[in-house]
DNA sequence: AGAGGAATATTC
DNA sequence: GAATATTCCTCT
């Protein structure tokens, strides 16, 4: 206080402001001048904000290695210039960094614009690794912190003891652009024409029509006749082809297609072609109570019979192993998509060891090896459901969904099968519903 | 980690 | 106040 005081004009309001905390985490890569300043000098400077209207909804904290990315990106919505220096923790030693950058930015999902702006996509869209682990909120009895309601989001000085964010190591000076135009032509396809250091400086933000562009009906049959190359897609049995168009090796991934040249995940796909299908043997049980961040984990899904799902390709006659990729689903009436406020969390320590993480578009999304040696079955022991909170994904931009009472989901299960000439099939299927909601769950019992 | 359930917070 | 959401506690 002292040291406020000797520094501004008596008088002078004391809040907002924000104070600058050295942090380990932050300033360990020595990459500027702040790490050199006396940042441990008491009491810790604080800047005044001038016109302190709140433009941070959402209270920093640190990220979960469950949930984690989607939360990552939206940082770069409440942008502050003081944030900015604070870069690139990451770098480096982010596994995400091992994965090719090319993926993300001619599909943005209608839900996850501020995932998709190019200050933010590449890192979020990529193969997870490590994380460090949020720190457990502290008792209920030492601190009202756990709940957070929206004012607080919108003033998080109402938040007591709320614990400090790392902040985005996106959060520079480019913000996030409101409206999306397009860097570069659309392909054709609708597949980016990606080149390895090609990254727009902004986006095109279509996935809002992306349904109109591609009505339910005729979706497959637009994607595949789209092609140049001569795919006789028959309505009836439609099936994807990926063009070869790839530049490094998905060294962290089954799938050795980069995201940018897959499908995006709210595409409706077919479950089979003329030559494959890909088939659930065992559905899931259809309640599943799924686990907050705050909690630990709930478990893998499991089949009525108490073992785990089974999906299994049929069709397939080739030697290598295939990917097959796994995520939440939504379950009302509406057309397939990735759940806004579900995600697949990976149970470790089952029979499926080899199981990567990645994240397409803010949707988390698990991937299993199918091999031949199994017939291509795989169990599906190492998925679970985490559950985010409403007001979190509520606030997203672009997010129009509502959470409550939203509680149904659906795995969802997709694989790209190579073809000889470089291309993919890509199927996928949907498990029948699964009822997450705690409260729900109980007339099961 | 994986459950089950109580307690508390928010929203309708 | 009821319904729903989220956090917390406890045990294995």
């Amino acid at each position: 206080r002292s040291y406020l005081e000797s520094r501004r004009p008596a008088g002078l309001a004391l809040s907002p402001r924000i104070e600058i905390t050295p942090s380990r985490e932050h300033y360990s890569h020595g990459r500027d001048s702040l790490q050199n300043q006396p940042l441990n000098i008491s009491p810790r400077p604080t800047l005044t904000v001038p016109g302190h209207e709140n433009l941070a909804y959402r209270e920093p904290q640190c990220l979960s290695p469950a949930s984690s990315n989607s939360s990552t990106s939206w940082q770069s919505e409440s942008y502050s210039p003081w944030t900015s220096p604070c870069v690139s923790p990451s770098n480096g030693q982010n596994p995400g960094d091992l994965c090719p950058r090319l993926q993300s930015i001619y599909t943005s999902s209608p839900r996850t614009s501020p995932g998709t702006s190019p200050g933010t996509a590449t890192a979020e869209d990529g193969c997870l690794g490590a994380r460090s682990p949020s720190p457990r909120p502290g008792s209920r009895s030492s601190s009202p912190q756990g709940k957070r309601t929206y004012d607080m989001y919108r003033n998080p000085g109402l938040a007591p003891g709320h614990r400090s964010r790392s902040p985005s190591p996106h959060a520079t000076n480019i913000r996030a652009p409101s409206t999306h135009t397009v860097a570069s032509p659309m392909p054709p396809h609708g597949f980016a024409s990606a080149q390895a250091g090609l990254v727009p400086t902004k986006i095109v933000k279509t996935s809002n029509h992306l349904y109109n562009l591609y009505p339910e009906n005729q979706a497959e049959g637009n994607y595949a006749l789209s092609l140049e190359q001569d795919v006789k897609a028959k309505p009836a049995e439609p099936f994807f082809v990926i063009p070869p168009i790839w530049h490094k090796p998905m060294v962290s991934s089954l799938c050795s297609i980069p995201v940018a040249s897959l499908p995006p995940l709210e595409w409706p796909i077919p479950g089979r072609t003329d030559q494959y299908e890909l088939s659930i043997e065992v559905q899931p049980k259809p309640h599943h109570r799924a686990h907050y961040e705050t909690e630990g984990s709930r478990g893998a899904v499991k089949a009525p019979t108490g073992g785990h799902p089974m999906v299994q390709l049929h069709g397939y006659r080739g030697k290598e192993p295939l990917g097959l990729q796994i995520f939440i689903g939504t379950a009302d009436e509406r057309i397939l998509k990735p759940h806004a406020f579900y995600q697949v969390h990976r149970i470790t320590g089952k029979t499926v060891t080899t199981t990567f993480e990645k994240i397409v578009h803010g949707t988390k999304v698990l991937e299993i090896p199918l091999e031949p040696k199994n017939n291509m079955k795989a169990i599906i022991d190492c998925v679970g459901i985490l559950k985010l909170r409403n007001a979190d994904i509520e606030l997203r931009k672009g997010e129009t969904d509502v959470g409550r009472k939203n509680t149904r989901v659906r795995l969802v299960f997709r694989v790209h099968v190579p073809q000889p000439g470089g291309q993919h099939v890509s199927l996928q299927v949907a498990s029948h519903p699964i009822e997450c909601c705690k409260r729900l769950l109980q007339s099961f019992h």
